[in-house]
DNA sequence: CTCCCGATAT
DNA sequence: ATATCAGGAG
């Protein structure tokens, strides 16, 4: 529909002045450590993985180093994430993959990064785009939810949301638009207590807010 | 679908 | 006390 376009171009222009540089606020020094930071942050704010990220990759610096450590090793160093427990065999497992199939390095496509353990589409986007600048959809909790409240995808599928997205956003942009969405949905439109007083985008949002 | 799970905001 | 955070595996 030719409004519905036209409103798409409206949203992405308002993000934009809104949030004019974006990058991730996962702190890492080189593919791998992203991949690690990023699947530490499964339900998890980035804040929160950086604060034990630092101590963890002084520590353990490559996927050799992984490898190699207990799981009682590195389930104390990721603890405050949260699914440590989860999150520690599948870094662990990710790891010993990286180095029996790319030889320590972080491959750069999207089918070979959603089959490694503990990364689905969701870290497999954030590395192709962070560390490799490689366009991709990163469909995370509050791309979901302000994708469905401005009326981008009428979808509850995170795969179906991505390719939502994809069609309607110009490729050059997925991975910015994707930030901002992320720092709108922390700073406005956030899950529980939307700001929609101060919304630069309730002209064109339908949503209305049912908790306050 | 359920389970994993600590830290923080409300 | 409860909802939420750059989700993924079984």
């Amino acid at each position: 529909m030719v409004q519905q376009k036209k409103r798409t171009v409206k949203i992405r222009k308002i993000l934009k002045i809104a949030y004019p540089y974006v990058k991730t606020q996962l702190r890492y020094r080189n593919p791998f450590e992203l991949l690690v930071a990023t699947i530490l942050s499964a339900q998890c704010t980035d804040k929160q993985v950086n604060s034990v990220t630092k101590d963890l990759f002084n520590k353990l610096k490559n996927p050799c180093d992984f490898a190699h450590a207990s799981s009682e090793t590195i389930e104390k160093l990721i603890r405050p994430t949260g699914y440590f427990r989860n999150k520690a065999k599948n870094i662990r497992k990710c790891s010993v993959s990286l180095i029996e199939k790319y030889k320590g390095e972080v491959p750069q496509t999207l089918d070979e990064l959603v089959k490694l353990p503990g990364g689905g589409r969701k870290t497999a986007n954030v590395v192709l785009g962070a560390a490799f600048g490689i366009p991709g959809i990163v469909v995370d909790t509050h791309v979901t939810r302000i994708s469905k409240r401005l009326g981008l995808t009428k979808n509850h599928d995170p795969v179906k949301i991505e390719f939502d997205l994809m069609k309607s956003i110009p490729k050059n942009e997925w991975n910015d638009f994707c930030l901002q969405l992320i720092f709108f949905g922390r700073a406005v439109c956030k899950a529980r207590k939307p700001a929609c007083f101060t919304c630069p985008l309730c002209d064109l949002c339908d949503f209305t807010d049912k908790t306050s």
